[in-house]
RNA sequence: GGGCGAUUAGCUCAGUUGGUUCAGAGCACCUGCCUUACAAGCAGGGGGUCACUGGUUCGAGUCCAGUAUCGCCCA
């Protein structure tokens, strides 16, 4: 028999597992098997992605599902990879060009596109060699990257059949530009962020008249492309100057007053300024009244040549003059202090500016209606449900998708134009132009949005738009764990996309798991730097190592130590609830290493009592009168955890599972089963009783890891491999392929739990009473118990029980015993449990600790006489709610009766 | 401005259809134990007006409305 050490050592064990799973090819999925099929895609994480504890969350939960139903027959696939994450990665190499004093000009486009491919084969993809540390059944050899040739080719076949459908057009339109990374943003990559800033109150000189109008305005620089100036049609203050001219300040324009509803007259002075080529409000009132668009700023959101003697000014820099010279005209009729939300570029934080360009769009509207449906029709479901309002709200307010990015990392737009104009949208290049045959044809500088191509995972990952036998295999997909904060870039899009061009669903099951926050309360997040290394908490880190981040999170200041891959799992998963927040600091994963420890040591115990060699009794076969009260209360109560476990899995409450898993293993298998059953274990005399307690002891301890081996891999792993069973299982052993555990309603034994429970109460009641009367370790007590025959007899039986677990010598039990003199007492159910103390006992003491009871008892009582006493409660509630009452009162009288009796016997 | 979520013990969190110990778990705290699986442990104990106000109901942590605070999303 393997001896196991005395502490879990998690480091020691994780690695070695992972790679035997790795080299018996454990988590390669078969196309080809006759199992029914459990896909999920992994939301491939950023390829400049580091591990984060949202990640660990959300990978932990995608694991477990995994290994669940590979565990319950399922030929499961976990689809891992990588997205090219176009401007991040871009940013990250060209920040690094400018170390060497280069820019990606000087480099030109090829050259860059080289160094990014050295970088990501350099440094990307860390984050998945961090998931393979958290034990990460993923299918390896099916690693994809969106900038795989093969899933090139599906963004590519995308783009020509959506423009082919007249879904994808190119035009003129506002969009979000980040003036840092130098390309156009979706809206949902520029997100706001409240700033304070000020209405600024601005004079306009109305033309031929001593008359102004004030407009009011948070971007003052952008006056200088204004081209009207709007008022509400209904506004009195100014009906009369709708039509008239007035003369732009600084720029010395005309423009006209025009009469719009945009112009709220609640709102500031009630007038606005019109500045269509940099406003998307004021975007559509231009072609309300067809407005001219002036542009001010440049690509670097430097003020340019229409910016007349502000030309060449940064736009923040050009604010400050404006002001400065409007006041000056006196012309600036006052600030008013004003929160605006500023969208900001979700990748590098710059202000965007709306920018006039050309770019390529998706009609979304038509892709959207059969996405709606499929979750109205309850085809895909979401977990929680309450995502779904999101979704709606999104899906049905959808706009157009700006796709076309002005960056060089990422897949090429399939469009040339030869000399003439004319366009081509096609896979390949062709030699000249079909059309008007002159060469050459020039590509689209333009590269696609990354999600553009992250829509199609789900398909093209599995070979789309090849017939492939993956996607007959393994599309559409069972679940999608992922956050609520990538619901429209990703989620929504891929229902969209897999309709498209799979008819069909990508998923069915949605899991949105919660925000992991720090302890104040913040999204944890690679920006913000708020969030460990996971990899500390797994395989530890000195304090130095972690000193800059403990600097703003104190509790890391000692360092961390290896709490191992297991552990921070378990404390994930047992923390958060269905779609609820976490505030996470590592000191909370010292609950998952206590009961990897735990667990370790149960089994150590279970193991040294086994003999060399034996072979394990099927629990099913044996003869159940062989079981004793104990085994058939733990296999009861095994039966019941595996339900709650399967439950929990089943409806996406891990928390539910886990904690169901934590109570049954501690709170009674190892606190109460097997204290039981160490008499059984050490009596080499009685060798059925002995084989009879290991088979038990042993099928509870393989159930228990069977149970736990999603949640838990490599510890479960460890610990099944030294147990003496399953040795004959082809053509791996592991615990991996073993199926999970079953619910079995024929080992549910409600008289047995009922009978434990009893004693349980009775130990429970000694041990109180040796507590708080302090009783030394030591000494081995006497307890008389006296109360119905049945009861007593049942306790006779078991008294072997009370004895080891309550400490107790001398038991007596019986209807007509005597109160033993000097003696503590306690009241459980009909029966009254007496301690002997002679000398020992403290009557003061005692007499608090009766009278106490007596008062919460009390308490209980009136609450209960009041309910029953209420016409409105017996006649109304229901029967059996009534008479569990009434019962429950005349208990509560009898036990209060008892504990006087008590009281009273003290005061002898 | 609109929508959504949260508020339960000092900390991190459970409590799924309103009704049997439903007021709970882990950590922290107090007392006693190095008892031959485990001191990362065992046994016992203290600690909460379930954010606030009102309503529905025989009965509310649980349902409804409003208030406050926090967070997220959208405009």
């Amino acid at each position: 028999m393997k001896s196991l050490d005395k502490v879990y050592d998690p480091t020691q064990v994780e690695n070695k597992w992972y790679n035997f799973w790795m080299e018996n090819k454990l988590f390669h999925a078969d196309a080809g098997s006759e199992r029914p099929k459990y896909t999920i895609m992994i939301p491939p994480p950023n390829v400049t992605g580091m591990l984060t504890m949202g990640h660990i969350l959300n990978n932990t939960i995608q694991d477990l599902l995994i290994r669940w139903k590979k565990m319950d027959g399922y030929e499961t696939l976990w689809m891992p990879g990588t997205d090219h994450a176009g401007i991040a990665t871009q940013n990250k190499v060209e920040a690094s060009l400018r170390e060497e004093g280069l820019s990606r000009d000087d480099l030109g486009r090829e050259k860059l596109i080289e160094r990014v491919w050295q970088w990501k084969e350099k440094f990307g993809g860390i984050i998945l060699g961090q998931l393979r540390r958290l034990g990460a059944a993923c299918d390896w050899e099916r690693e994809r990257f969106t900038m795989d040739p093969g899933l090139s080719e599906a963004v590519k076949e995308v783009f020509i059949r959506l423009y082919e459908k007249g879904l994808i057009y190119k035009g003129t339109r506002l969009i979000n530009w980040c003036p840092r990374c130098h390309t156009a943003l979706a809206d949902e990559e520029a997100p706001n962020t409240d700033i304070q800033g000020n209405f600024w109150h601005i004079r306009y000189p109305i033309q031929d008249s001593d008359e102004t109008i004030t407009v009011h305005t948070t971007r003052p620089e952008t006056m200088l492309g204004d081209t009207a100036v709007a008022v509400h049609p209904e506004d009195d203050r100014y009906r009369h100057l709708i039509g008239k001219t007035v003369m732009l300040p600084l720029m010395e324009r005309p423009i006209p007053v025009v009469a719009d509803e945009h112009a709220d007259p609640e709102k500031g002075s009630g007038a606005v300024k019109i500045t269509p080529a940099h406003d998307f409000d004021d975007f559509m009132v231009a072609e309300r009244h067809a407005l001219e668009h002036i542009q001010v700023m440049d690509e670097n959101a430097v003020m340019n040549e229409n910016a007349g003697p502000y030309g060449g000014l940064d736009r923040f820099e050009a604010r400050t003059r404006i002001l400065a010279d409007l006041r000056e005209l006196g012309l600036l009729a006052g600030e008013e202090p004003r929160i605006t939300p500023i969208p900001h570029c979700y990748r590098c934080s710059t202000v965007v500016e709306p920018y006039l360009s050309d770019q390529w769009f998706v009609k979304m509207k038509p892709l959207a209606e059969p996405a709606i449906k499929a979750v109205r029709e309850g085809r895909i479901r979401f977990y929680p449900k309450h995502w779904e309002d999101t979704y709606f709200h999104w899906m049905e307010n959808i706009k157009d998708w700006c796709i076309s990015r002005q960056i060089w990392w990422g897949h090429r737009i399939p469009v040339w134009t030869c000399p003439e104009g004319h366009v081509h949208v096609v896979r390949e290049a062709p030699e000249s132009c079909n059309e008007c045959g002159r060469a050459p044809l020039v590509q689209d500088p333009d590269v696609l949005d990354t999600w553009f191509s992250s829509w199609l995972w789900p398909f093209s990952t599995l070979g789309w738009p090849g017939d492939t036998p993956d996607l007959k295999a393994f599309f559409p997909t069972d679940a999608l764990t992922t956050g609520p904060d990538i619901i429209f870039f990703w989620v929504a899009r891929m229902v969209m996309a897999s309709f498209e061009f799979m008819g069909d669903v990508p998923f069915q099951d949605v899991y949105f798991n919660g925000m992991v926050r720090d302890l104040s309360g913040q999204k944890m997040s690679k920006s913000k730097g708020n969030s460990p290394d996971p990899l500390w908490l797994i395989e530890g880190a000195d304090a130095e190592t972690v000193a800059g981040f403990a600097e703003k999170n104190p509790s890391y200041r000692n360092g961390v130590p290896a709490y191992g891959a297991d552990a921070v799992r378990l404390t994930m998963v047992f923390t958060t609830p269905l779609g609820g927040d976490i505030h996470f600091d590592h000191t909370l994963v010292e609950m998952g290493q206590k009961f990897c420890n735990k667990l370790w040591n149960a089994s150590r115990f279970v193991l040294m009592n086994c003999d060399e060699n034996m072979n394990v009794p099927d629990i099913r076969t044996m003869p159940p009168e062989n079981l004793n009260i104990a085994d058939a209360w733990i296999l009861s109560r095994l039966q019941k955890t595996v339900r709650d476990v399967r439950q929990g899995f089943q409806q996406f409450r891990f928390n539910d599972a886990a904690r169901a898993a934590y109570g049954f293993v501690w709170g009674e298998f190892c606190d109460w089963y097997l204290e039981l059953v160490k008499p059984r274990l050490y009596d080499r005399e009685q060798a059925g009783n002995r084989s009879m307690a290991q088979a038990v002891v042993l099928h509870v301890l393989e159930q228990i890891l069977k149970m736990l081996h999603p949640v838990m891999p490599f510890i479960t792993e460890e610990i099944w491999q030294a147990l003496p069973v399953g040795s004959n299982d082809p053509p791996v052993k592991t615990i991996m392929t073993q199926s999970f555990p079953a619910f079995d309603p024929a080992f549910l034994n409600e008289s047995a739990e009922a009978d434990m429970l009893l004693l349980q109460h009775v130990i429970g009641a000694v041990r109180n009473i040796r507590g708080e009367m302090n009783v030394p370790q030591d000494k081995k007590a006497g307890v008389v118990i006296r109360g119905p025959r049945e009861k007593t007899e049942l306790i006779t039986r078991h008294a072997i029980f009370i004895e080891r677990l309550a400490n107790v010598d001398d038991l007596k039990t019986g209807s007509g015993l005597e109160r033993p003199a000097e003696s503590a007492a306690g009241v459980i159910q009909d029966l009254e449990i007496f301690v002997p103390l002679a000398g020992l006992i403290d009557i003061a003491v005692e007499r608090e600790r009766i009278q106490k009871e007596m008062t919460r008892m009390e308490g209980l009582l009136k609450g209960i006489s009041g309910k029953l006493s209420n016409a409105n409660f017996t006649d109304k509630a229901p029967a059996d709610v009534v008479a569990r009452e009434k019962q429950k009162e005349t208990d509560t009288r009898d036990k209060i009766e008892k504990l006087k009796k008590n009281l009273e016997a003290l005061s002898d």
